[in-house]
DNA sequence: CCTAAAATTCTAATATACCGGACATGTATC
DNA sequence: GATACATGTCCGGTATATTAGAATTTTAGG
């Protein structure tokens, strides 16, 4: 329906969908950059960018950063960040949990969620060995390439999680494609055995261990995950899977998700389940 | 001065601030509330705040809690704040060294910073003992009130000082006007001894423990503190500052700090290991 | 049931935020 | 010194975001 004539379809953006933009796009970039630069680069107006960064930096959104007109993603975005993990009982429990896990494998650790319609990182904990793996938090990752995806969905019917993963997402990053039913098969697999492992779909030299945390309704809120090296994995493959074993029910012993408690009427909960997916990059 | 006639000084306020004005009033809060209730405690216009809260909502800067339509941080501010961190070497030594400040002492840890003209807590970790000394991250506090406001400041001449601190901060909590020229005489002894230790203004049965880390060029960056039970506090108050000091020019040592490098502004290697392995679990 | 208050959605006007584009200022390259 | 390009500032017009207020739905009592 291209109108080749006339309309001149006249679009702003408003200021705090640009503003958001910005502040993703320097997530994502992972370093300070220059207002001109992000401007072009997100293609967005010169003047609005510049308008946005210096209202962005009066709030302490960006910081002024490399002395050299570039900014980057600001203090107080920290300490929402650090307010929004303080509210909730489940990551603060992770945190202690990955600490443990991380100090008695020496393996780096993860509490990994579901974001939309992928999967993330949400905490990490670095392991001791000298050549460390690690991934960056927050970057949106498809659900087949990982370990933890099996888990995640592992409640869902088979309709809905083939609803919800994009269907180019079962290509690995090998170039091979995952079939829907073996996924399938191996995310009901995982749900009865109570974890899941696999050689890392990503990265060839890895293990990677997964096991779920469970909302009391049966939902996978989130897992508990060991990286570990390959043939590191591999020898202390029954170690590492009771440890996580351990942490996973530890966690749900703390937070009351042992025990079942269907009397109530659950006030349907938006985080952790199947979320209105909204179109957004 | 108020005009009985006339000038409808019409006032918008721009969706970038209010925006913020909402994130920040909920950390404040450190609860979930609804757009209704938003909107009469910040007075603010319904019909704005509903608009803006759906606008978050949407770009995951708030998230639904609580199940009842109120809405708190949401977890988009935690990955943009968990990149902020993560940019500075700084505060990812820090969390290592306040992870074994916490464990070598059993007391909380805490990382301070200067924020506009108040001290704030930048991280934390929190002691072992049963009964947890704790503080919010990124709340707001008059120097004067703290062990690290001597530190934080040291490098400033004495009107530099005075013009920084408001002057009702020097008012303790508990009522008593702290004289400036004292304060000024602490900060000084404070930047020779290369520690401040006092027991708080805040909390009269805890002792404090502050040592600075300096940049090259001599301002103090941050702090490193312990805040302990009174007792216990003077009973190993060697111990804890040995530990303190240990660990700051560690930090030094690792971030460059120790040597002076004048006018190279480097693009820093990160430090820590080596980021080759890319994995998720 | 009814009534009142609270919470949310809708609507239309208008104040202004966003944008195009001109201008100014480096700073490399030849 | 001329050219090209990157960076940042400024300004006026207009598309639209913000707002007051009305309408609607939900909740709470009694």
């Amino acid at each position: 329906m291209a109108d080749t004539a006339g309309e001149p379809v006249m679009r702003r953006t408003r200021g705090l969908d640009r503003a958001f933009e910005i502040l993703e796009f320097l997530r994502v970039k992972r370093r300070p950059m220059r207002p001109n630069e992000i401007a072009s680069e997100i293609g967005a107006p010169r003047s609005s960018v510049y308008e946005l960064v210096n209202l962005l930096l009066n709030h302490g959104m960006l910081d002024y950063e490399g002395g050299d007109g570039r900014v980057y993603l600001g203090r107080r975005l920290y300490f929402l960040g650090t307010a929004y993990a303080e509210q909730f009982d489940l990551m603060r429990e992770c945190d202690r949990m990955l600490l443990r896990l991380s100090e008695e494998t020496r393996e780096t650790a993860q509490m990994c969620v579901l974001e939309g319609r992928k999967y993330t990182v949400a905490m990490m904990r670095e392991g001791l060995r000298p050549f460390r793996i690690s991934a960056s938090i927050g970057e949106l990752v498809p659900l087949p390439w990982t370990a933890s995806g099996r888990l995640l969905l592992s409640h869902l019917s088979d309709t809905q999680i083939l609803d919800l993963i994009p269907p180019e997402d079962f290509v690995l990053p090998r170039g091979i494609r995952l079939e829907p039913g073996e996924f399938i098969a191996q995310a009901r697999k995982a749900r009865s055995d109570g974890f899941f492992t696999f050689n890392s779909e990503i990265e060839n030299f890895t293990q990677c261990f997964a096991v779920p945390i469970y909302q009391p309704d049966g939902i996978c809120t989130a897992t508990l995950c060991l990286v570990a090296p390959r043939e590191d994995g591999l020898n202390n493959r029954d170690r590492y899977l009771k440890s996580l074993l351990t942490a996973a029910s530890e966690i749900s012993e703390k937070l009351g998700y042992g025990r079942e408690t269907p009397g109530q009427d659950l006030p349907r909960e938006r985080t952790g389940g199947v979320r209105a997916i909204d179109t957004r990059g």
